[in-house]
DNA sequence: TAATCATTTCGTATGTTTACGACATAATAC
DNA sequence: GTATTATGTCGTAAACATACGAAATGATTA
């Protein structure tokens, strides 16, 4: 977060602002779009679909998994890797408290 | 985006990336709500409620701006800021799809 | 006109991200 | 056991992000 005074903000606050960071690279929301279609499971089948060396790559999957999106199993010598639903509803919901807020909120009187 | 490929993705994939990164700094996470919940605009009180410096907390309204999620009007000597209800309804409709995609994807068969 | 106030821009120190090739590790295949 | 394959980790260069005080800008007030 680079030398950010993160924890002067609710948890709250810091969970949303984490996982939108993980969203902030086209790279990994390809990912979590080829995820979600695909459906199941896939490992460094990934790195065929996207234009980045398999390292960059799995940076990326390092990155999505640290902030709960997406989970990866062992499979021999491969890696399973599929969405986290329990961090992926997690997301949703803080976008569905932005809704309903903007909902309730007033018209902008500038 | 550091030094990022971002042109070798869809420009709605690149789109929904700038969003997420404008939301990936807890304190314009509070802002966005602080907008939200006010409704009405409001200036540099915004400064006010973050514990951080004024100057600092002028750069993340640059950046809420660059990304379409907030809009600035001058009044006077004071600016008065806002949602900007078009951005933001993009916003909501990337994770829209999202929901939509999640819900008709298969379960993980890790 | 000068003083004051609200806000932004500038300069800059420090830490983080992104990307890649090269190396390490661990499982299967021969 | 040795080669092959799939992934991940390490080291690193270049770019970006965050924070702040100081200076600049522009509007109101005295």
């Amino acid at each position: 977060m680079t030398f950010s005074k993160t924890e002067a903000f609710t948890e709250k606050q810091q969970a949303f602002a984490r996982m939108a960071k993980a969203l902030s690279h086209p790279a990994r929301i390809a990912i979590v779009e080829h995820l979600l279609k695909v459906g199941t499971c896939i490992s460094g089948d990934i790195a065929l679909e996207l234009p980045l060396a398999r390292a960059t790559v799995s940076q990326h999957l390092q990155e999505l998994k640290a902030a709960g999106l997406i989970q990866g199993s062992i499979d021999g010598q491969k890696v399973c890797y599929c969405i986290n639903n329990e961090g992926f509803n997690e997301l949703l919901e803080h976008f569905t408290a932005f809704k309903t807020l903007a909902s309730q909120s007033q018209n902008c009187n500038c």
